[in-house]
DNA sequence: TTTATGCTATTTGTATGATTTATTAATAGC
DNA sequence: GCTATTAATAAATCATACAAATAGCATAAA
């Protein structure tokens, strides 16, 4: 169930293909759609469509007589979830993991930041759930990794923008999959309760600067413990 | 040469279909796939794998008999250049460019930062040309724009991460499209030479808290020229 | 009246063949 | 050697047929 979700024809070769594409199997190029037909066993509809979605996600680019080529990494929408999802499962590098958190140690502080400044009642209440799903995970009584990216989640849908908001997805795709490699990460925030316990005070406070503080430690210390070069 | 720039059928309508959704023509849905067809005068073919893309984009998803259905912005690909420039083109607000910038003041010092730890010889080598074309621009003899692309471009491209990486056609996007509508940042660059001289010498000497503060501060003064409330 | 079940209509999903267009590469003409 | 023409090829487009999924309705059972 986990390779193929057995969805529909067309999504389960975009999958298959921006994969495989991610990990290198193909060159500079894809076959011909003749033979990705051939090969895969559907029809030129299916497959075009797949093709369709991957250039889509900008990993591919497709002409006549020039056949479909691989577009530079440099192209692909690495914040889409997809191609973020095929990236960690096929090359769940510590390089990767460090380009990561990179990225999270200046834009979680923010959107914490942001949260401060313009939470509403509904985000509240939101990151109040969440924060309540940790507090039964420190008890043993709810998954600690689902309780994280609840807040997280919450958190982020705080900011009221737009960009962070989109971050949602990308930072749960990238806590689930990681969370399957990176066994430092296990069991990390159970002992930060307090800490959740503090940013959710700051929000609620509207004290943007305690809260960018504290995510900022918290991942200072998360990056110590995960990337041990 | 705006409006259609003639690609083929399927770009086209998907870059219509988009831009309208972007811009709320409709209100939770999509008319049925045999209705597009005919209104647009496509084929069915053309008509699924523009939906097939937008899909991908996180705009829509469609369904037997449920039809096509928006996301929830949310779910959007806020960082997929197509999805911003409809973003931009179709609702440039004061409020879209303030959530612009709360994004950039924290990945611009952390690009800047991280390519004083990781610029290789060639990226310096990008740095300097567009270093010189901003010179050139100050001089009245490069397009101003372009040339504070350029930089960027080169900026994040030595950052050595994937992420910040994807991040260039984003704000080359942002500033392309912005800078038709946001008349004050017009000529913003042509006083700061110094600035990126600095910015450059900062990453040539590796010093990356530097790099990060010049660039932040520069950051902190755009948005007091162009988000004033 | 309420609930469960099965039917039907509708819409997307998949397959296939024919035709058109874009692009490369070879070829003919100068 | 250079340019213009032609040929070959693969994707792009169109058209049509059939399959699968599902919302909504009707019907039957409790």
């Amino acid at each position: 169930m986990a390779g193929s979700p057995t969805l529909n024809i067309t999504h389960n070769l975009t999958h298959t293909l921006g994969l495989a594409i991610v990990r290198g199997d193909f060159e500079t190029a894809l076959p011909s759609e003749a033979y990705l037909c051939e090969h895969y066993g559907v029809s030129r509809s299916s497959t075009r469509e797949a093709v369709k979605m991957l250039s889509a996600k900008g990993l591919i680019r497709s002409r006549p007589k020039q056949g479909i080529r691989i577009q530079p990494e440099r192209h692909w929408n690495m914040f889409d979830p997809d191609v973020l999802k095929w990236m960690l499962v096929s090359k769940p590098t510590m390089s990767l993991l460090r380009e990561f958190f990179e990225m999270r140690i200046v834009t979680d502080p923010q959107a914490a930041s942001l949260a401060a400044k313009h939470a509403s009642a509904d985000d509240i209440a939101h990151l109040e759930a969440a924060l309540q799903r940790i507090r039964d995970a420190d008890a043993g009584l709810d998954d600690s990794l689902d309780a994280d990216i609840a807040f997280f989640t919450a958190l982020f849908e705080s900011t009221d923008n737009r960009f962070f908001i989109q971050l949602t997805d990308f930072v749960s795709t990238a806590l689930r999959v990681t969370s399957r490699y990176a066994n430092r990460l296990q069991g990390f925030s159970i002992n930060n309760l307090a800490m959740y316990e503090a940013v959710f005070d700051a929000i609620v406070q509207g004290n943007s600067m305690a809260a960018f503080s504290l995510i900022r430690n918290m991942l200072d210390d998360m990056m110590k413990t995960v990337l041990v070069d």
